[in-house]
DNA sequence: TTGTAGGCGTTATCAA
DNA sequence: TTGATAACGCCTACAA
C-alpha cells in the first residue's frame, strides 16, 4: 500500500510539507541540501505524486477527451494514435468516447468529458449532429476544442481537416489523364462537409477539363460495399455507361469492382475506379485500388499541436486555426491503364 | 464560467453544504422538501459535480487504463471498443496508452497510469516483456489487473484470451478434411504464448489424424506480408512441397497467396491456405481467405466484466479468473476445395 | 530559505 | 433532519 504523501516525508525529515513540495518541484528558493535530502528520501519512501490532488488544486487534469463515431475504424484509431503520440510527451492522457455516430450520444459524451474536467476536447462530429449547443457549452467554459476531419463551422473553433476538395480533384484529374471521359461519382452523405467537398472537387475537375457532367452519373451511396454494387449496377444499365468511377469511399469502390468483375467487365481496362481513404484492404484487393490517403496519424499529431498551442496562449484569446492537410493520391492498378500498356 | 459548487447552492438556500451534498446524493435521512429544493436550485444554477474533488476524496478516479502495443491495429482497437462499451454505462472512462510493443515503454506507461490513479488496468503485454516487476507493483497496490490476449502467467491475475490452441486445431482439422495431408505451418514469435498455443494446436491436430510432422514444413515468420512470401518460396522448393499451409497470421497467409498466384499455383486447388485473426482485408482478397476470428469486441466486453466483478468483491481477495473464449473458424475460398467441386 | 495557513470541492463523522 | 468540521493531498501567498 503505497500511500506516501509529502506530509509523510516532512514528518520523517522534520521539515514542513511546504518545503517538501517546493523541493520536489524544483522551486529555486530552496537550499541544495534540503532539496537533495528530500529527493533522496522521497525516492526511498517510494513517494508518488497524487495527480488527483494536483488536478483538484490546479484545475488541470492533464487529460484530454477524444470523441469519435467508432474507435475501431482504422481512420479514427489512427488519428487517435497520432494525438496520443504527440500529447504523451507533454504529460497528457487521452480518454476516448464513442458517439456511434449519434448526436444524442455525442451530447452526452461531451457532458461526461466536461464533468471529468478534461483540459481539451478533440472531436469528429456525428453525421446527424445539427444543433451545436453542446459545443457552445464547451467553448463557454473556455475549454480548447479541436475538430478533426468532420467539422462544424463555428467561429473561434480550430479544426484540422484534409483538403477533400483537392483530394477529389486530384483523383478525377488522374482518371481523366488515363483517358477517361465519362466519369461517374459515388456521392456520400451530404450532411457531412467532407462529402460535399469531394463532390465539388469532382465537379470542378470535370469542368476544368471541359467534360460534361451527367446527372445520371452521380449516385448517392452510403459507405457500404453493397451500396457500391447497387450503384454500379444502375450505372451499367445506362445507355452510355461511364468509363470511370470516382468513389467517395473505398468500400463502395470495392463493391463496384466486385460487381464489375462478376459481369466480366475489366478494371481498369474497361473502366477505371478510384476510392477514398486508403483503407488497409485497398492494397490487397485485385486489382489493387487507387485511393486517396488522408494521412490520419499526421492529422492526429497536427490536431494535438493545435491544442498545445491553444493552451500555451497566455491570454485566453480564442484564436481560430484552420489546418488543412494535403491528401495523398495513391495510384494503384484499379485506375492505372497507362502503366499496363 | 460554470463553477457552481455545493457551497454556492448552500449559500443561496441558507443551508449547509453538507445538506446539499446529502440531498444531491439521495441520502435517505433528508426531508423531501429540502431534497427537492436543492435538486431544483442545483438544476437552475447549472450545478455540476466536480469529479476531481470526488476522486480525491474517495480515492476512486472512475477511470481505467488500457495498454496495447498500437491502438490502431484492428484487433486492439476492437478490444478497446468492447471494453469502452461495457464500462461506459458504469461511469468509467478509458484512457489508452501505447507500448509500441516495447517493454520499457510498458513499464513507463504502467507508472503513469498508477500515477493517474486508475481504478483498473487492462493490458496486452509486449513481445519482449520478460521482467514483471511493474506488474507486481500494480498488484501490490491492489489495483485490479486484467490481461487480454497476450498474457503472462502470474498467480492472482485474471486474463481473457481466446483458445488459440483450439483455433489452430480447428483450422488444421478443416484443412485435413479438405483432403490435405502435407500441412505446413507459419510459426509466429514464440515469445508470445498465443503463437506457442497455435503451434501446439497444429501439432496436435496432425498427430490426432496420424499425419507426419515434417520439420521442414514449419517456418518461422513475423507478421509481415513479405515474411509470408519468403516462407512460401522456401516451402515450394522442397522436394515434396506441402498441399496446405496453416498460418498463424493473416498477413503471412496473404503473402503466401500472392506469391503462389504469381507462380501459377492455384489456391485452393493446388494448395489450401488458412490464416489467423480475421483481419478485415481477408474478406476482400482473392480468393477470400479462411481464417480464425478472435472475437475482439467480445474479448473486450468480457475483460470489462471480469474487472467489474473484481471490484465488486467486498473482500479484496485476489480471485484469479481465466476466461478463455472460443474462436470462430471462418471458412472462405482459400481453403474451401470441396465446395468448389 | 523555511514554516504556517488556507483552499481546491466533496463527503463522512460527530453533534445538535 | 441538519450543521459544523475535518479530511483527501497538494500548492502557494504570506509571514518569519
Amino acid at each position: 500500500m503505497s500511500k506516501v504523501t509529502i506530509y509523510d516525508i516532512s514528518k520523517k525529515l522534520n521539515i514542513s510539507a511546504a518545503t517538501v513540495s517546493r523541493a520536489l518541484n524544483n522551486n529555486p528558493k530552496i537550499s541544495l541540501k534540503t532539496r537533495e535530502l528530500v529527493m533522496k528520501t522521497a525516492e526511498e519512501m517510494n513517494y508518488e505524486q497524487n495527480t488527483l490532488a494536483l488536478a483538484l488544486k490546479s484545475g488541470k487534469s492533464n487529460t484530454v477527451g477524444i470523441l469519435v463515431p467508432y474507435m475501431n475504424r482504422s481512420f479514427f484509431s489512427s488519428v487517435i494514435r497520432g494525438i496520443e503520440e504527440e500529447l504523451y510527451p507533454h504529460g497528457y492522457h487521452v480518454i476516448i468516447c464513442q458517439t456511434r455516430d449519434d448526436a444524442k450520444s455525442e451530447v452526452q459524451n461531451i457532458n461526461t468529458l466536461l464533468n471529468a474536467q478534461v483540459d481539451g476536447i478533440f472531436m469528429s462530429v456525428s453525421k446527424n449532429t445539427k444543433d451545436t449547443g453542446h459545443i457552445d457549452r464547451v467553448l463557454q467554459k473556455g475549454i480548447p476544442l479541436v475538430f478533426f476531419d468532420r467539422k462544424k463551422n463555428i467561429p473561434g473553433v480550430s479544426s484540422v481537416t484534409i483538403d477533400d476538395f483537392n483530394g477529389a480533384y486530384m483523383s478525377v484529374e488522374h482518371l481523366i489523364k488515363q483517358g477517361c471521359k465519362r466519369i461517374a461519382h459515388f456521392l456520400g452523405d451530404i450532411n457531412l462537409e467532407i462529402y460535399k467537398d469531394r463532390y465539388n472537387g469532382y465537379l470542378r475537375a470535370m469542368t476544368d477539363y471541359n467534360l460534361p457532367i451527367d446527372k445520371n452519373y452521380i449516385i448517392r451511396t452510403n459507405s457500404k460495399v453493397e451500396s457500391g454494387t447497387a450503384a454500379v449496377k444502375k450505372l451499367m444499365q445506362l445507355p452510355s455507361p461511364p468509363d470511370a468511377i470516382f468513389s467517395s469511399s473505398d468500400f463502395t469502390a470495392l463493391g463496384a469492382v466486385q460487381e464489375l468483375k462478376k459481369t466480366g467487365i475489366r478494371v481498369p481496362d474497361d473502366i477505371c475506379i478510384s476510392g477514398f481513404s486508403n483503407e488497409s484492404f485497398t492494397q490487397y484487393t485485385e486489382p489493387t485500388m487507387t485511393t486517396v490517403d488522408q494521412t490520419p496519424i499526421k492529422m492526429g499529431k497536427m490536431s494535438a499541436r493545435v491544442f498545445l498551442e491553444q493552451i500555451d496562449e497566455e491570454i485566453s484569446v480564442t484564436i481560430e486555426k484552420k489546418v488543412v492537410l494535403s491528401p495523398q493520391l495513391v495510384i494503384r492498378d484499379s485506375s492505372d491503364r497507362l502503366k499496363k500498356k
